[in-house]
DNA sequence: ACAAGCACCTGAAAGC
DNA sequence: TGCTTTCAGGTGCTTG
């Protein structure tokens, strides 16, 4: 099906729309005319591998963050390389003069934005749908959709993004109190996630619970597929309203948003050595997942039929019988 | 305050 | 076979 193409006033109003981030910079791209510099110049030619395409949920980015660590905090930025600044917002101007020369402390992350935390300044990176970051040699030729380096004398973190839907952003103050994470949730796996605090910050909800839990207000990483999951092995059913969860059902469904999370991230630590030199993918996908991506195939509980729909404009695998 | 829907992007898959 | 269209999805922003 062809998709709606906005006409009339509305259309107008949103085509105008400048993509920009209000605390970012407002950084101009114009186009590159010819003659000029073209930014894709720097990448080697196309035909490279495709970079295998996971999707970044939390797991993910913190085995990317303790992949990463051992082998950037403690050192200094020798060079940084922009090759492509049109990320989901230009990224920050002012980034890689600040950084230059600049010793690391430490990479940390709050939900799936990570923190390169720098003497005076953070660089805040998100990796989308299709980013990754992974430690290269500096004679390294970059690939196709290989975006920025960071250079640390010859260590090299190196981000890689298809859909360029992540971003790299340089935060002076406390970057807690940036935007993009002052409003964020609980950290699924730390102490403030309970179970009596889902329970009443649902009460007013009228969303699917899917929703609710996929809202990062509501609790931070957990995205598509780990909502699937937890809600299966909790027995809720994903598109009940998120007010009719009872206090019983909050305890199963943080118990299991835990147990989702942590096994993952338990697996992607075997994965770790994938961060050098290799494609900076951990296995995730390899995993064993219970109803994402099981399209109708039968429950692995009851054999009955999994049910597939469209919710929020998002994949929803439930079994009819075991959730509630 | 809450809810709904769009935008961003491009490789892969599906459709013709 | 080859071109065109649709889908996938995290998440901030705008509108209702």
């Amino acid at each position: 099906m062809r998709r709606p193409t906005p006409v009339g006033r509305v259309g107008r109003i949103m085509r105008s729309r400048i993509r920009r981030h209000p605390t970012a910079e407002r950084a101009r791209h114009t186009k590159t005319s010819p003659g000029q510099h073209d930014p894709r110049a720097c990448y080697s030619t196309r035909p490279n591998p495709t970079p295998q395409i996971a999707m970044p949920e939390l797991p993910e980015v913190e085995t990317t963050r303790r992949g990463i660590a051992p082998h950037i905090e403690g050192r200094t930025v020798t060079e940084v390389a922009i090759r492509q600044p049109k990320l989901r917002w230009p990224v920050s101007e002012p980034l890689a003069a600040a950084i230059q020369g600049k010793r690391l402390r430490e990479v940390g992350r709050r939900g799936k934005y990570l923190l390169l935390g720098f003497d005076s300044g953070t660089a805040l990176i998100h990796l989308g749908m299709s980013g990754s970051l992974r430690i290269v040699k500096p004679d390294e030729p970059p690939r196709f959709h290989d975006h920025f380096d960071i250079a640390f004398g010859n260590r090299v973190l190196r981000y890689c993004d298809p859909r360029r839907f992540g971003c790299l952003l340089w935060v002076e103050s406390d970057p807690y109190g940036h935007s993009l994470l002052a409003s964020l949730g609980p950290e699924p796996l730390g102490e403030d996630f309970t179970p009596e605090y889902l329970f009443q910050r649902s009460r007013k909800r009228r969303v699917p619970i899917k929703q609710f839990l996929m809202d990062s207000k509501t609790v931070v990483g957990v995205g598509n597929i780990y909502a699937n999951e937890a809600l299966y092995m909790a027995g809720i059913k994903p598109i009940r309203k998120a007010s009719t969860l009872t206090k019983r059902q909050s305890e199963l469904l943080v118990a299991q948003i835990r147990f989702v999370l942590q096994r993952s991230i338990d697996q992607g630590g075997t994965t770790l050595r994938d961060f050098v030199g290799g494609d900076g993918q951990p296995g995730y996908f390899k995993q064993q997942l219970l109803v994402y991506g099981r399209g109708t195939e039968p429950c692995k509980q009851c054999g009955k039929a999994l049910k597939e729909i469209r919710m929020n404009n998002r994949t929803t695998v439930y079994c009819t019988d075991c959730q509630r």
